[in-house]
DNA sequence: GAAGAGAATGAGAACCATTACTATTCTCGT
DNA sequence: ACGAGAATAGTAATGGTTCTCATTCTCTTC
C-alpha cells in the first residue's frame, strides 16, 4: 500500500493510513460523513475529502455516486477482491457481495461474449443489483 | 405516456411534455442544467427539478448519478428498451448496448439467484462492461 | 542533527446542485 | 363560469463538496 502511494509521489501519512484503515474495517462503500463519524471525528471533513481525492488518483479508493449528491468510497478491488453491489433503492445503502466461483465464471463468460459481439476490449465489469435491502423490506 | 401519468394522478401539462420531448430528442442522460439550456430557458430550473421528480415517481424518467453531485436523467427503459453500458476506461464514453434475449435471461437468472442468497428483494440490475471501445482500441 | 523546500493539514469560507417555501396561475370536473 | 386542488416560478435555504490559506509536518541535503 505504501509502495503504491510512493509510486504516485504521495506520502503515506498517519491521516491517510487512518482513512485506509477505516475503509478496510467494515463493509461497503462509505461517505465522507460516515468516515468522519467512524473515526470519532479524529479527521476533519475537509482533510477527509482531500485524502480521498489523492487516494482516488492513486487508484487506491474508488468512488460510487449515489442519490442526493452523496459520494461513497471504498478500497479498490486489487485490495478487497472482486465483488458486486446490492443497491437499496429505498435507503440508498450499498452492500458488497461476493458471489460464488461458478456464478462469477458465468458472469465472466457472458461479459466476454457480449464484449466480443460489440468488438469491445473487455477489462472489467460491474454488476449492480437494485432492490430493497433486508432492513427496508 | 399521458395515460401513464394519469394513472399516477399526475397531469400531463405543457411543461412536462416539454421535458419529456427534450429527453426524447437527443441521446444520453442529461442534467437539469443541460435541459434548461436545451429548452432555451423556457422552463425554470426549479420547475425542471419538480417535473423530473414527479416523472421519476411515475417511472417515466430514471436518474443517473455522476461525479460532482450531478444527476442526469433519461427516459425509463420501458420507453427506450432495456439495455446495458459499455464504458470505455480510455475516453470515458458510455455506449448503450442491447444484448440477446437468451443472454438477458441468463443475466436475469443469475441476478435473481444472487438476490435470493442475500435475502435481497431484487427489482432491477445494471451491468456495466468496462474496457476500451473500438475507437480507443 | 539542523535547515530549508515542498507536501500535508485543519478551520472555515465559498460553491453550486438540489430542495423547500410561497404566492400566483392554471386545470378540470361540476 | 366557478371553485378546489394541482402546477408553476421566483427566491431563499440546505447540505455535500471544493477552495483558500496560514500553520504544521516530512523528507532531503548538508
Amino acid at each position: 500500500m505504501e509502495r503504491r502511494l510512493r509510486e504516485h509521489g504521495i506520502r503515506y501519512t498517519a491521516g491517510r493510513e487512518t482513512v485506509v484503515a477505516a475503509l478496510a474495517n467494515g463493509a461497503g462503500p462509505r461517505s465522507a460523513a460516515e468516515l468522519h463519524e467512524q473515526t470519532a471525528g479524529s479527521i476533519p471533513v475537509s482533510s477527509l475529502y482531500r485524502s480521498l481525492g489523492v487516494l482516488e488518483e492513486a487508484g487506491v479508493v474508488v468512488p460510487h455516486f449515489g442519490a442526493k449528491g452523496l459520494t461513497r468510497f471504498e478500497l479498490a478491488e486489487w485490495f478487497t477482491g472482486h465483488h458486486h453491489h446490492l443497491v437499496c433503492t429505498d435507503c440508498g445503502s450499498v452492500d458488497d457481495i461476493e458471489i460464488g466461483e461458478d456464478q462469477e465464471r458465468e458472469v465472466q463468460a457472458l461479459v466476454d461474449e457480449i464484449g466480443a459481439q460489440a468488438q469491445f476490449h473487455v477489462t472489467d465489469h460491474v454488476l449492480e443489483i437494485e432492490g430493497r435491502c433486508v432492513r427496508c423490506r
